[in-house]
DNA sequence: CATAATTTTCAGAAATTTCTGAAACTTTAA
DNA sequence: TTAAAGTTTCAGAAATTTCTGAAAATTATG
C-alpha cells in the first residue's frame, strides 16, 4: 500500500515528534498511520506501508496497546489481527496524559516524598530539601488538578478551556460571592 | 566536591527523567544539581561533581541557557562563569512548558495547518483531513488555554488549581448567571 | 600587546536505542 | 493430530545519540 505524499509527510512528522511524546519513531509512525487511515490495518499492511520489518511492527503494536492507544479488531473471514485507534482524538490525548503521568510523574513523586521523609543533616541538605519540597508541591498541585479536570465531562472541560480570559473574571466573581469563607 | 547520597539519588533520577522532558541525561543532572545547590557553581565544579568531561558540561550549560532555565552569575574576584537556576521552581516549570510548546507543538501545528489548506483528492484523503483537523483543533484549544493561564497572576492560577471539584460548581454558577447569552 | 585563564568546538569513541529477520511459539481449522 | 497461518521474541546489526578530550577560540589582565 503506497501512501499519498500528504499522508507520508504527516506520518513521518509524527514519527519524529513521537519520540518527544514518549515513544520511538516507528511507534509514532504506526500510530499516525492508524489515525489517518479509515479502516483497520493488520501488521503486514503496516510493515509494507511504512517499509519496516514485521518484528518491529509487532513490537510497536504491543507498545501502543500498552499505552491503550490502539485496539485489536477482528475482521470477519480473516484470521489476522487488525488494529484501529482507541477512541476519538480527544480520548487519545487524555490517555497520553494519563499514561505519561503514570510513567513520569508518579515515580518522581515517590522519590521526592522519600527524600522529604529523611532528616536534613546540615544547612545545605536543608536547602536542598526546601527546593525538593517545592518541586513536590508543584507536581502534586498539577496532578491533582489534572485529576479534577479528568472528572469533568468533555463538554464542561471544553467550555472551561474556551472561557479564555473569562476565567479571571469568573474567579473574581467567585471571590466576591464566597467572600471570606475560605479566609478564616 | 562529593555529593551526599541523598543528593546523588535526586540528581541521577533527574538525569534519567530529564530525557523525558526534552534534554539528555547530563543536562538533566546539571539542572538538578543547580536546583538543590545553595550557591552558584562553575563549569569545573559541575564537571568534577558529576564526573563528566569539561566539554560535556559546556554543552549542557549552553543547552540549559537556551531553555532559559539557568543564568550566568559573576562572582566577585573570580573570572570563571558561575551559574544558578533562573527563578523559582514555579518559574522554571512555566519556562519548560513554554519552550516545549515552541519546540514541539508549534512546528506540528504549522504542518497540520499546511495540510488542511490542500484539497482532498478522494474519500480517504477527506477522512485523513478530518482527523488532522481534530488534532489541530485540540492542540489549538490546549495552547490557547495555556496562554490564558499564563496571563493569570501566580496567585490566581494557584487558586484556580486549588478549586478542585469546585470548578464544576463554578461553571454551573456561571451558566446560570450568564444565562442564555452565549447560546444565541 | 602578550600571555594566561577560561570557554567552546568538534572529530572520533563510547554508549544507547532501535531495527531486522530468522527461529520459536501460538492459534486455528481441517 | 497435524499442518498452515499468524504472532512474538530476541540476538546481533545498524543507526543514533551522547560523551570525551585535545585543539581552537575567546576573554581578561598585567
Amino acid at each position: 500500500m503506497e501512501l499519498p505524499e500528504k499522508a507520508k509527510v504527516f506520518v513521518f512528522h509524527f514519527g519524529e515528534m513521537g519520540s518527544r511524546w514518549g515513544f520511538n519513531r516507528t511507534v509514532g509512525q504506526i500510530l499516525a498511520l492508524l489515525v489517518i487511515h479509515p479502516n483497520a490495518l493488520n501488521a503486514d499492511q503496516i510493515a509494507e506501508t511504512l517499509k519496516i520489518s514485521r518484528g518491529n511492527v509487532s513490537m510497536g503494536l504491543k507498545e501502543l496497546q500498552s499505552w491503550r492507544l490502539i485496539q485489536l479488531q477482528h475482521v470477519a473471514g480473516d484470521r489476522k489481527d487488525y488494529f484501529v485507534t482507541a477512541g476519538s482524538i480527544w480520548d487519545m490525548a487524555k490517555t497520553v496524559f494519563e499514561e505519561r503521568r503514570k510513567r513520569e510523574i508518579d515515580p518522581t513523586m515517590s522519590l521526592l516524598r522519600a527524600n522529604l521523609l529523611e532528616d536534613a543533616q546540615n544547612e545545605d541538605e536543608a536547602y536542598a530539601q526546601k527546593r525538593i519540597e517545592e518541586i513536590h508541591d508543584l507536581l502534586e498541585l498539577l496532578t491533582q488538578w489534572g485529576d479534577h479536570l479528568n472528572t469533568l465531562s468533555p463538554e464542561k472541560l471544553e467550555s472551561l478551556m474556551k472561557l479564555g480570559s473569562g476565567i479571571s473574571k469568573l474567579l473574581d466573581m467567585k471571590d466576591k460571592i464566597m467572600g471570606k469563607k475560605n479566609q478564616e
